[in-house]
DNA sequence: TTGTAGGCGTTATCAA
DNA sequence: TTGATAACGCCTACAA
């Protein structure tokens, strides 16, 4: 079923047909209403190769998530759903494409194959390739998180040197003098994950500040590598009351070792981080954290694609979010005496 | 950049550097060896919207996901993570379709757009549109999950009704007389939604068979849902001492209720179900379910989603999972005195 | 061993 | 108000 063959059976031309579809020159009432019918009846649409060759477009944008077996957490998940819905409303198909560091066959089909007509890059590090990539190839591009020299590119982020410092800041004002950081995990540090490597910076900064202690330990993005981790920490700095944390993945297991441990939150213990509103709202109790506001970034990520497709000399745009933090009941007063 | 201007570069005619891009006619080393350092040197990469259009294959997938507003499981999500992972691996791109119930713009524009070469289908329900609708396109299609009728589709499902019974089988031997099932969603089950249907009859079976006492409940797939459902339970029916859930995304919150009644699991309260292995095992104590073997499930749909595409005239594949229920943790003999 | 040419389904320019 | 036609980039049957 093409284009043609609506044209033979209304008894027109393709190329009326086509103004028909696409509105772009008058056709008169009697013969529209001809066509409309035998589309309708035949319940004919454009073939979207033809048309995305014909236009050099294709409609779809591509999204680079992280490979798979290592597990998505459930803000990258997120992420997914919110840029898929926003490419939807904007009748945009969205291609996956599950890349990890360097030259992937999936990546380099999406990019240079030109089956989309922009890219949304996720979980990307301060030196990342596929960014130089996109660069070199012209093709328009969103990064959700920002790279060492956020300058020359267009992204969203959040601002976790400055939230887990705020975090910091509440511990101490709570009087906690000794507290940990939980970040993601040492190959995540290791591969130069920017959340990761500001997260630190920001909790040395306002730890050194306030005159703290402070420990910094890396963990694995699920619950098994939480619980761990927390073990090592109450055994190995028995000081510790509070902890700050950016890996909300490892938060059920941050929570069975406390509980093992015996300690009560808040009232032994304090906990607080970033993480998604869900999770935060899951925890128990309630976790205070800056919710990381994923549906809002994930849509203005395809915006500002969006408006980079539109207008090949549209100005970068950048966006830090910093939400607040929310309040709720997993922090409270350093306990008096040390376990 | 394009196949002529290689061709030109390389002073050679397009259909020799077509040639030498598909291997499909020999080419002399030398005139090959001059070809393909200009493809080299400028990084050429044919055009997919050009090759879909002439070849008439788009070489890339569709997923209809379920649509953003409802959060997509834990469960869902490693499907989507699979079905992209085993299409990579074919050199598929996957075409992501938040698709609900009806006539969605975004399913409308995969299907009868040509843009996918073949479909694969997530939470279909009983009676689905969505199937009705691809079928009369003539697309090769895949589910995960089953229709009411089920010989004229291509699917993968998990054999709920057998596992559950399975699950209060287990629980009958192990002494319990009162016995609930957690299922999915009132929605999801209004809508026809097949795993929740066939949950519930394979509970009501085994329940008849073994002459317990069974409750059936709804709840949403989230921990708050979970939580309150327990809780309800347990207020209404004193004298249920264990569960069966095919709702892994309640799970934190059943934990929860749990302790908040003060039941210590297995010793008070036993607890098992259908879950994906990594939720069992995030349980406390380790989740004793039938472990759905989601990575293979979403490789062996697209195996047969693959096949079908291949030869048109490919008989149909099904293939019904019914993992064995790994015995860990969560489930013990009926306490002898009622709560 | 290599080149020529036609057509996949669209859209838009030029003509009528 | 509508129609004929070229072009988007690719693949391949046919020719040389």
């Amino acid at each position: 079923m093409n284009i043609g063959e609506i044209a033979k059976r209304a008894g027109v031309s393709r190329s009326t047909v086509s103004y028909v579809l696409s509105g772009r020159r008058r056709v008169s009432d009697a013969t529209r209403g001809r066509i409309q019918a035998v589309i309708d009846e035949l319940d004919y649409r454009p073939n979207a190769s033809a048309r995305a060759l014909r236009e050099g477009r294709t409609q779809a944008l591509g999204l680079v998530i992280p490979p798979a077996g290592r597990r998505l957490t459930g803000m990258q998940l997120e992420f997914v759903a919110s840029v898929v819905e926003a490419a939807a409303r904007a009748d945009m198909d969205v291609l996956l494409s599950p890349s990890g560091g360097d030259h992937d066959r999936s990546f380099e089909r999406i990019v240079s194959g030109r089956r989309v007509d922009g890219v949304i890059l996720m979980e990307i590090r301060l030196e990342d390739d596929r960014v130089t990539r996109l660069q070199q190839s012209g093709l328009p591009f969103v990064t959700i998180g920002r790279t060492a020299d956020p300058h020359t590119t267009s992204w969203v982020d959040v601002d976790y040197a400055g939230l887990i410092g705020r975090c910091v800041h509440h511990l101490a004002d709570l009087g906690h003098r000794h507290v940990a950081l939980i970040n993601r995990s040492a190959e995540l540090l290791a591969s130069g994950y920017g959340p990761g490597h500001r997260a630190t910076a920001g909790f040395d900064a306002a730890v050194a500040e306030r005159g703290l202690d402070g420990v910094t330990l890396s963990c694995g993005d699920d619950g098994r590598s939480g619980e761990m981790c927390v073990e090592q920490l109450l055994a190995a700095h028995p000081q510790v009351t509070a902890i700050a944390t950016v890996n909300e993945a490892a938060l059920p297991g941050i929570r069975r070792a406390l509980d093992t441990a015996g300690l009560v939150v808040p009232r032994d213990f304090s906990i607080t981080g970033v993480a998604a509103q869900h999770w935060a709202e899951e925890f128990r109790p309630p976790l205070t954290a800056a919710d990381v506001p994923i549906v809002e970034m994930g849509t203005e990520a395809v915006n500002l694609l969006l408006a980079a497709i539109a207008g090949p000399g549209t100005p970068l745009g950048r966006h830090l979010y910093r939400p607040p933090i929310s309040l709720r009941s997993s922090t409270g007063p350093a306990p008096r005496v040390s376990r």
